[in-house]
DNA sequence: CCATGTGAACAAATTCACAGCA
DNA sequence: TGCTGTGAATTTGTTCACATGG
């Protein structure tokens, strides 16, 4: 019965696979799976499963298999998905105006509470239900809002001054689509998406035949 | 002096972080450099990127380091970013119009040269210099444009059939921003930017302090 | 000399295989 | 009996340290 030690990142993304699934199957109404049904149905890893599970706890049940409500349950806990979750969008170009929008999703949780920029001309407009604010004004909008996560939609030679700027205004994580490696505050994690780093491993494997 | 046996995904796109350290370089006049240099200013490790770049052949000069233009040109050429990439974004809802727009880079390469729906509300309509076509004319777009790299900005329910009609429209790989895991054709590569699973992660470190 | 290129040591992640329990 | 939970084996990735060569 091993509390968490450190949970890799490969791990914790694969947890939100296996929530994901459980979706489905509880979708079908089953309330039971084995980790080698899982691992069949899903193209997963039986071990693997029981591996990254057995880390929070135990929760299978030896000669029968997991309950499906129970485990579904415990990772949206883990993955914080049982309150909400309030984002805020620095840079409204293209990306950060789409992403304002498609970050909201239903339920509960993750809600885009605002949206920021630098340009004067940007100041006032409208995205979605949101209206754009003066990016000098984050710390004040960050404490308002109660947003936890920033996501960064600036471009590349602005990132590493706009992560900063959101650590000073209390922000607690940030998801970056600048495509940047940042210079990273260990209490302010970030996650990189990086588009052209993938265009550029398609380039390659198209290359190569 | 081995030729590439196969190159693993975190080497690959560390490669275009060296790309881009490289261009800082360039940019500021410098001819030369050694690992231990590239890695001190860029926060990387210097034995591996000799181990990276030894991979595709003996770049460096012993006793003196890289020689800056080379190896730029040689992870050009690695890439696949010596000559134009042509995209094509399948489903323009806020993402995939967001992607049309900022995937489409100035230069010669990388440029989004279609886009298809499925909603028959939206056959016709402008995005950026793009018209909207069916995606029953995929093939038929595919062959006009030359398009290489799908990117996949559908609802999660219908990713899969998409990436199949990709697949028989002769496309070569794919970028999926849809949050499915696909069962993927190895004769056409799959990258995912599932940004849920990074925000699950975020929250996870979210509530572990 | 000095930095590359590389085998050898180490660390991380995955898979295996089985003990232990419902 | 059958599946979980887990140490042990294996594979994959990173770092070390040094022989090699400009």
């Amino acid at each position: 019965m091993p509390i968490q030690p450190d949970v890799s990142s490969l791990t914790l993304n694969r947890l939100s696979v296996y929530l994901r699934c459980l979706r489905v199957l509880s979708e079908e109404g089953a309330t039971r799976i084995s980790s080698k049904d899982l691992a069949r149905r899903f193209n997963l890893s039986a071990p693997q499963i029981r591996k990254d599970l057995a880390q929070f706890g135990e929760f299978g049940i030896r000669g029968v298999g997991y309950d499906i409500a129970v485990l579904e349950r415990r990772l949206v806990t883990l993955l914080g998905l049982d309150r909400p979750r309030r984002l805020i969008v620095v840079g409204v170009g293209n990306l950060g105006r789409a992403l304002a929008r498609h970050l909201t999703f239903n339920q509960n949780n993750y809600q885009v509470v605002a949206a920021v920029d630098t340009d004067p001309g940007k100041f006032g407009m409208r995205v979605g239900e949101l209206t754009v604010r003066p990016v000098q004004e984050l710390a004040e909008v960050v404490r308002e809002t109660g947003a936890e996560i920033g996501i960064m939609a600036v471009p590349a030679w602005a990132a590493q001054r706009t992560y900063t700027e959101l650590v000073s205004a209390g922000i607690g994580a940030v998801l970056n689509f600048a495509p940047v490696t940042l210079e990273v505050d260990p209490e302010v994690p970030v996650k990189n998406v990086d588009m052209r780093i993938h265009l550029e491993e398609l380039g390659f494997l198209l290359n190569s035949r």
